[in-house]
DNA sequence: TTGTACGCGTTATCAA
DNA sequence: TTGATAACGCGTACAA
């Protein structure tokens, strides 16, 4: 039943009627008879009769597309999240491209190039660099702020969860767990989730009466599992008085648990640990971390962006979901 | 610069010459002279020109879009994949259409619908069905053979690891290391890789003097980690010989890793444990397990599927791709 | 070498 | 209620 794809000429013809007619008719669009409507439709069902969706977004301009823009689908953490965003998106009638950027802004780049030559209804960014080439294209930008300030007043869209607060959790956590000289690893300091729950865990230590060395922020070179391990080694070697470590990422909590246990370590006797975003990983391995509302970002992203799309009023513009502490074997 | 697509004609305008000519000029079509190659790609460079992929789809009744069904994007084994795939798509100039089935058939068909609406140029399938209601779309399977037979004669496209051979070195590991009453642990028989890894399996323990009984296959109620407890315990409670177990996915096996370690079963010296995939958990979790090459899976699928595309002649329709034991601490 | 005009499949407008 | 037709943006056959 591929041979070729019937056209609504076909349709017409076949049903006696004009094309117009058999528009209006596969819209319920304007009026027609039930009798016209009927045959019409019996047509379309005995020949099967598939709508070209590049000729009706020639016409319409749109594409009932959304362009998704992530680092790297086969991350635990984007890849739930994209996932719950394509199904709900396809739920609501768009299909979509997703993309993986690498964390490369000139990646990037060139899929919104490819977005706009599909004529892609919005896109979905995680990303650090706030989309300017695109204007009045509906964007809204998942987990990272794109701006610089701490709390940017910006007029775009947004999904993140709680950052600050998840720092303070981390931080209360830590401190009521006995830690006395606390670290905070994460890859990228200037990434605004890592700054935020950095500021949360400070403010919580704060309260708690600890003291938190700014030497004791350590950066690591990549964000993989291997990042673990190499702040561990540096904390160790330049640090020794540490007994905790709040970690920006599970990715790299687990690679600091996965060493420590190793070699020998007291987790959590000798230093006590607390990660970020909760990954299938972190409970294999007992981890005590920080979850993110993964789904339920993906989730609202999708429904914010065709909002956007179908010019429905954005109540809130910059959604913030609540983290929550999941204790385990590190604290 | 986004406040409207300039079009081919508003380049035409502004070039002082015609459609034909721009049309010509931008796709390096047909004879045009240097002069006016110069002042079209001038205007176009000035003015800022995006094709219309919809208008040129429509005419040329492709949409350099490729669909792709996977069962879940948020599962390692398949996001690995499916990253790749997108990755190389887009190197040879298409978009992807990624959709998350749950492995349902009518997700996948209601998928199909919309591959067909948007007129994709092919698809690549991660399932266990073989699509029939697409005829001369080019369709390229991956991981699953989609037909019934051990070794299905079938003219379609696929790519594949080497299951039977992971099933062979699984069963020469267990066996060498001195198992004698194995088990066989998946999730569904039914699936043609899980079939295939047993079946090397059977043959490499028989060829190292080991009977296999066929009791000792364990059928999981679903494919997660919770999967491998069950496992476990089914073991522990029926056949409290076994002393080796195969397990059919790095999921199942680390689900089951877990569970013996909490309860402290002995492993390996008690049960041996052999995984297949090779996650990133597996890494961690020091699982030994025969190790699918999975980026090269997804790359291959996406050449695959763009050669029938574009007409190409494709030498082995059925690749299968070698797979690869890797030791570590359950063996 | 260049330009005109048509058709890809759809929908909206206008007239009947 | 229905139908003819124009237009969305592009590429190409054909003519010049």
């Amino acid at each position: 039943m591929n041979e070729k794809n019937l056209t609504v000429k076909d349709i017409a013809r076949l049903a006696g009627t004009s094309v117009a007619t058999v528009s209006r008719v596969i819209n319920k669009n304007g009026r027609f008879s039930k009798e016209t409507e009927r045959k019409v439709l019996e047509v379309i069902e005995k020949y099967g009769y598939v709508i070209n969706q590049q000729a009706r977004g020639l016409r319409a301009q749109r594409s009932n597309t959304v362009g998704i823009l992530v680092p790297n689908i086969s991350n635990d953490f984007y890849s739930r999240i994209t996932k719950e965003t394509q199904v709900t998106l396809s739920e609501m009638g768009y299909m979509s491209l997703i993309c993986n950027t690498e964390e490369k802004y000139d990646e990037a780049e060139k899929y919104l190039q490819m977005f706009r030559r599909q004529n892609a209804d919005g896109i979905i960014y995680i990303g650090n660099n706030e989309i300017t080439q695109l204007t009045d294209m509906p964007i809204v930008y998942v987990d990272r702020d794109p701006r610089d300030q701490e709390e940017s007043p910006g007029d775009f869209c947004m999904v993140e969860c709680d950052n600050i607060q998840g720092g303070r959790l981390a931080g209360e956590t830590l401190a009521r767990a006995g830690v006395r000289y606390p670290a905070y690893v994460c890859f990228e300091i200037g990434i605004s989730t890592h700054r935020k729950r950095l500021l949360g865990f400070k403010e919580a230590l704060f309260s708690e009466g600890i003291f938190f060395d700014d030497k004791r922020v350590v950066v690591t070179s990549d964000a993989g599992m291997h990042a673990g391990e190499e702040a561990v080694k540096k904390i160790l070697a330049t640090m020794p008085e540490v007994d905790g470590i709040f970690f920006g990422s599970d990715f790299i909590a687990v690679g600091a648990l996965h060493y420590m246990r190793k070699t020998g370590i007291n987790v959590p006797e000798q230093i006590k640990l607390v990660g970020f975003d909760d990954l299938l990983i972190s409970e294999l391995m007992g981890l005590t971390t920080i979850r993110q509302p993964m789904a339920q970002m993906g989730r609202l992203a999708a429904v914010k962006v065709i909002d956007m799309i179908e010019n429905r009023e954005i109540e809130v513009k910059r959604q913030r979901l609540p983290v929550e502490l999941v204790e385990r074997d590190t604290t």
